[in-house]
DNA sequence: TCCAACTGATTGCATTTAACAATTGGTTGC
DNA sequence: GCAACCAATTGTTAAATGCAATCAGTTGGA
C-alpha cells in the first residue's frame, strides 16, 4: 500500500485510504452482498454508482491491496474481484460504523436490519463472519464468487433481510 | 441531522456524515488534542487543513449536530467548539479505525502510540474516555477548553505521545 | 449464421470539492 | 495607538466526482 501521506496518523492513514463517498461502499457490498463482478456491482447498487467511478475506486483498491481480481472461467471477459485479508479485517470497523449510523442517524428498517444483527452478535459473530469471508475470498474465490461455499452467517444476515424487506413492502 | 440520502442504509448514511478527508480528522483533534478554538484546529493540524476548508467542515459539522459552538467569555470573537453525545459516541469507532490503520498502513511511530493504547484498553477505556469528554464538552465545555477537567485517560493518551515522541526525535 | 444481450470498462462534458494565498473586519494587550 | 491575534471569507486554480453515452469483445439462443 503507497499513500500520499499527508501524515502518518493511524486514523488519518485510514481515511486517505477509505475516506470518500465509495471505497466502503464497494467492500459493503462485496462483503455483505457477495457482489464479486462488475455488473453484480453496478446494478445492484442501493446507491446508484456510476460506472466510472466503480471503475476507478476497484483499480483504486486494488492498487491498495484491499481486493484482488481475477480472470472468470466461466467468461473470458468476466472479472472476479475478491476482498483480501487487510479488507476482511475490516468487518469490525463496517459493524462499528452500522452501530453508530443506526443509532443516530435515519436509516430505513430493512437496510439496518443486518447492522442490528452484526452489533448483537459482537465479536464472536464478527469472527465466524471473517472465516466465512477467507473461505469464499481467498480459499475458493471462484466458488464463492458462484456463492457455492458455506456461509451461514451471512446467509443468516440475508435472510433476515429478506424478511424485513417482505414484511415492510407488504404493508 | 438532515442528509441527502443516497440510501437508508447505515454504512452509507454514515459515510454520507463522515466519508470524506477532512471531517473525522477535526473530530479526532477536538477529541484526542483538546483542540476546541478555530485556530488551534488550524495551526496544529498535523496534515495541514485550510482555513476555508476547516470553516466549511465546522459548519457542516455543526448542522449536523456533531459539534456545538458556544462564545468563549475571555475573547468577544472566540468561539469554543465542542463535541455533543453522538460525536462523543464515536470514539469505539476512532479506536477501530485506528487499530486498522495501524495494523495495515505505514503510520509513524509516535502518532499510532494513542491508537494502540486505546486498542489495548478496549471497551472499559473507552467507556471512560467517552465519560470525560461529556464532562469537558457538555457539562463544563468552557473549563473543558482550558484543559481544567480532569481527564485521567485523555492525559494518559497525551503523555504517552509526547514521551514517544520526545525519544524518537531525541535519535 | 446472425443478432440481441451482456461483459468490463472508457470518453466527454458539467458540476462539485479541495488547495493555496491573500484579505477582511473586528478585538486584545501593551 | 499599534502590533498581534481572532474567526473566518474571497478569489483563483487544480483535482475529483457525477452523469450519459459509448466502446469493443463475448456469449447464448434462434
Amino acid at each position: 500500500m503507497n499513500i500520499e501521506q499527508r501524515s502518518g496518523c493511524p486514523i488519518n492513514l485510514s481515511l486517505e485510504v477509505m475516506g470518500d463517498k465509495w471505497s466502503l461502499i464497494i467492500i459493503r457490498d462485496m462483503m455483505f452482498g457477495n457482489r464479486r463482478h462488475f455488473r453484480d456491482l453496478l446494478n445492484h447498487s442501493q446507491e446508484g454508482i456510476a460506472s466510472n467511478i466503480l471503475a476507478a475506486r476497484l483499480k483504486h483498491l486494488l492498487s491498495l491491496g484491499l481486493i484482488i481480481k481475477q480472470d472468470d472461467p466461466s467468461h473470458s471477459q468476466k472479472a472476479i474481484y475478491s476482498l483480501t485479508e487487510p479488507a476482511i479485517q475490516l468487518v469490525p470497523m463496517l459493524a462499528m460504523i452500522g452501530a453508530w449510523g443506526r443509532k443516530h442517524l435515519p436509516v430505513s428498517e430493512d437496510l439496518s436490519i443486518r447492522a442490528q444483527l452484526l452489533e448483537e452478535g459482537g465479536q464472536p459473530m464478527w469472527d465466524a463472519f471473517m472465516d466465512e469471508l477467507r473461505e469464499s475470498h481467498i480459499h475458493d474465490p471462484i466458488r464463492g464468487a458462484n456463492g457455492e461455499c458455506s456461509s451461514a452467517v451471512l446467509a443468516g444476515l440475508t435472510a433476515a433481510y429478506q424478511q424485513v424487506r417482505a414484511r415492510t413492502s407488504a404493508q
